[in-house]
DNA sequence: TGAATTGCGTTATGATATAACGTATGGTAC
DNA sequence: GTACCATACGTTATATCATAACGCAATTCA
């Protein structure tokens, strides 16, 4: 009895948002929409619309996360992401590895820079691209 | 006798950079290349890779940024952008319009969160989605 | 029980981006 | 001047990412 994956309202997942998310947990790599639909197919889930349902449903609660500068998607790496902490990612260049960080410093300047603009901000994207410490030492 | 746009590196833009630029300039939003291919068409340009070949150039140049949210792009806000400075864009949901900043303690976040991450940073993408002060207002 | 809600499946299509090829143009070495 | 090189341009085709529109199935709950 494998544990049970739940939505952060509670309810279980859906079979397809069960799919699509072990599909991005098994990945080292974030994965786009049609590179998740490879992973699923055999396992019954036919067309990119079922791919882009399922990961809608798992971003909005925070279980993955999309990353705009790659149009893929990752697993959260946190146990339980509440959605609420913006989230920021370094994305290897070279070897695709993406790491998640949370820096509430950089959540806190972004929210005054705002505030002096006058700009009711709902959502932040914050990328980073580069090259992580191992593909740095080779 | 018009202004005439020159590249960072003192060369002018070709035809097609021309165009595509001013493209953009014209525009009160960020157009995606489509878009843009729209408004250049009647000047000569036929396909799509045409305009992305020119918008490679200025986004590698400063005079252009991607927005990588949006898939779209806008001209670079300063008459000069040295393409140096991480720039960040506040971009209203509503109206479209979007505001371009550059913040140094931002930039000096992320700086040592790489720093410390051991993570080579190439470039960074920030883009707050939200409300502009205008449309908070109505 | 039947109306509302939510997820699923299917087909088709729209929107974004690049590959691969050849031609044109402008500079430069000779 | 002309041979060469590098860069921009043009054309066609195709790859990749994302959504529209429809109907069916399962669940909830009044």
């Amino acid at each position: 009895m494998t544990a049970q994956k739940d939505m952060p309202d509670g309810r279980a997942l859906t079979k397809n948002e069960t799919l699509v998310f072990s599909a991005l947990e098994a990945a080292d790599q974030p994965l786009s929409a049609y590179a998740i639909l490879d992973r699923v197919r055999d396992r019954g889930v036919r067309a990119p619309v079922q791919v882009y349902r399922a990961l809608d449903r798992l971003v909005a609660s925070g279980l993955a996360h999309r990353l705009e500068s790659l149009n893929a998607f990752v697993a959260c790496a946190h146990p339980h992401c509440d959605a609420r902490g913006q989230t920021a990612f370094a994305i290897c260049e070279r070897c695709g590895k993406v790491t998640e960080f949370a820096d509430p410093a950089l959540d806190g300047h972004l929210a005054a820079w705002a505030d002096k603009a006058d700009f009711d901000a709902h959502s932040t994207t914050v990328e980073l691209h580069g090259l992580c410490s191992d593909c740095r030492a080779t």
